[in-house]
DNA sequence: TATAGTTACTTAACTTGTTAACTAATTGCT
DNA sequence: AGCAATTAGTTAACAAGTTAAGTAACTATA
């Protein structure tokens, strides 16, 4: 029963639990100003995406924001009734919901930009801005290089 | 109503997000390993944990496997129940749990442990070894630094 | 040595995430 | 054109996480 501690990395060396574990670190920090704001992770996530793009549709919401399609269903009427996004149905293809900002989701976003900000700024130093960057671009890589290789396994299924 | 673009980081450049977004395609890789040994990606974080020592108790396992501690106490049940892991009251101090891993749970990761290897192994040459050993440092050596400012903090509160 | 305060864990109520089945719309094939 | 197959999103039932209150045990202090 003794076990072999050489079978599996220990687990602050495992990348899954590593990436869980500086995030659970650094939400820690942001989590009283989400709070504070009265708004959830998962909202705050959804908005930001929905930020980045005048129009996007509620699948790639998901995928970029990490949540699964029923839980972006909920988020969205969230969101929704506190009139930061809008969500109609696409014309070209009525399956599809167009997510936008609506006017008060741009403002909440800029009236909580300051705090976030310093946050992060105060983050970025106690890490070092350049380890900061470092680890932004070395994430970014990564998943390019998880999902190219990804995409050609199901091509390559037939 | 118009989005500024430069209030906040692309979403792809943010690192609590881009954490998310980087353990989900991993995940994706591992999640089917654990559904065929029947066991939840929490179950399996807390069997890695404890089989690092030869006993902890229950808040440095939530700590570890970043849970909370209700969430600890139903996955402990959970594990007991399928014989991995064995919780006594510690006769030092009453209040603590002690787990530990019995044979059955040895068995299990040892099990495991060729599937998962191979799965890492294979996602390792993706990545690159040495962008994979970087980024592992990396996120070990920033955890640090949060953490010797966070433990900073609360030092100079009174 | 009482006792106020803290710690470790559990329980209960609530909120979220998850899976699977469903509807509606579109695409591909013949 | 017609119909199976696929896709987008929702709904419903269930599982898991979360918060807050509660219990038991320990610690510090007066």
């Amino acid at each position: 029963m003794t076990k072999n501690p050489s079978l599996y990395d220990p687990t602050s060396r495992s990348l899954p639990i590593s990436l869980l574990q500086t995030r659970e670190l650094i939400m820690e920090v942001v989590r009283p100003m989400l709070v504070r704001h009265s708004i959830t992770e998962q909202q705050w996530r959804v908005l930001r995406v929905i930020s980045e793009d005048v129009r996007l549709d509620a699948s790639t919401v998901a995928a970029r924001a990490c949540l699964l399609a029923p839980s972006v269903t909920r988020i969205v009427r969230a969101l929704e009734k506190r009139g930061f996004i809008s969500s109609v149905r696409d014309v070209s293809d009525k399956r599809r919901t167009v997510l936008q900002l609506t006017e008060a989701g741009d403002a909440f976003l800029e009236k909580v930009s300051p705090e976030s900000a310093e946050i992060f700024a105060k983050l970025r130093r106690t890490v070092g801005a350049e380890r900061w960057e470092q680890l932004t671009t070395l994430l970014s890589d990564i998943r390019s290089d998880i999902q190219a290789t990804d995409t050609d396994q199901s091509d390559a299924k037939p």
